[in-house]
DNA sequence: AGCCAATGTGTTATGAGATAACATCACACG
DNA sequence: CGTGTGATGTTATCTCATAACACATTGGCT
């Protein structure tokens, strides 16, 4: 994604290789779950694992097709929207974005939990997980980012409505 | 907001009494800050106090004339602008909703700390604030949430990035 | 094989959310 | 009482996302 500034950035796209590696095993996983990682779904995981951070909706449209061909949206948000839901996609709410999901590993998780570090300079995303999801102030300063504001947003059902 | 089930949900507006004294609250504050609370800030604000739940923009936008008449786009999101730069509402990005802050208080806070519990079936929606806000699961339980799934986006400037 | 139900895709159109750009206004300060 | 800064009004447009419906593909079943 964009810049919001001038100076020099490394961009951290991995090598077509492991692109190819983490599309075969997103690939094996989802036969082991009995879905099925179509060709349009295949495709825009493709583009999020290639791009190494977020990607706009229509970024993604735009480059879907091999060829230059644009796709049309509701092929890109429906495999994004099957990608969420298999957990090999996040959609990064506060700047609405998409991001391949750095370890689709953890699928017990109740709480289908990542955090993400987010520069708002660079636009450079870091995903981070499970216990350090928790202590966020933490995991940033780790990390080595200086946090400007926050977003913690838990959806469920509240104790009036029922189950 | 709208409720995504047919049965009954007790709604939590606050009563015209103490609307106005939060919206005086509010006005004292930004005085104190030399800031201005001016006629559409105030009236945004208004609207989202009364709401006690969180509102789309363009309901905002509808509401926004006390004669019926609807404001301009801009008018209601620089408002919001305002509200949220002086920590006087909150913006939930996954639902692309804002919400009058519960305790604007605790201004010193360096991360603007604020989580929300959002219940996707009846909208209603509970700030939970500070040493809360960290142990989310802890909060949510508490609350008498189960939470389907989170959002937690942490925004600041990476290592790579400049002051 | 042949049927059928379920799921996925293609396509058109439109709805919802947010901002750019520029003119005008109001207010504090000197 | 001018002047600069910040706020507002207004128009237009841009970005993000989904509804609705027709068609295609898959895999189970007899």
């Amino acid at each position: 994604m964009g810049h919001a500034c001038d100076h020099d950035h490394d961009t951290t796209a991995p090598d077509t290789a492991s692109v190819r590696r983490r599309v075969t095993e997103a690939e094996a996983r989802c036969q082991a779950d009995g879905e099925r990682l179509t060709a349009p779904r295949r495709r825009v995981l493709e583009l999020l694992i290639e791009a190494g951070e977020p990607m706009k909706a229509y970024d993604l449209i735009a480059r879907f097709g091999e060829d230059g061909q644009a796709a049309k949206p509701p092929t890109v948000y429906r495999a994004l929207e099957f990608l969420e839901r298999r957990g090999l996609a996040h959609r990064i709410a506060s700047i609405s974005a998409y991001v391949a999901c750095a370890e689709p590993g953890s699928d017990g998780d109740p709480l289908h939990a990542a955090a993400f570090l987010i520069c708002d300079c660079c636009g450079a995303t870091q995903e981070v997980t499970g216990e350090q999801a928790i202590s966020l102030t933490r995991a940033a300063s780790a990390a080595g980012y200086v946090i400007s504001h926050t977003t913690i947003e838990a959806h469920g059902r509240c104790p009036a409505c029922p189950a």
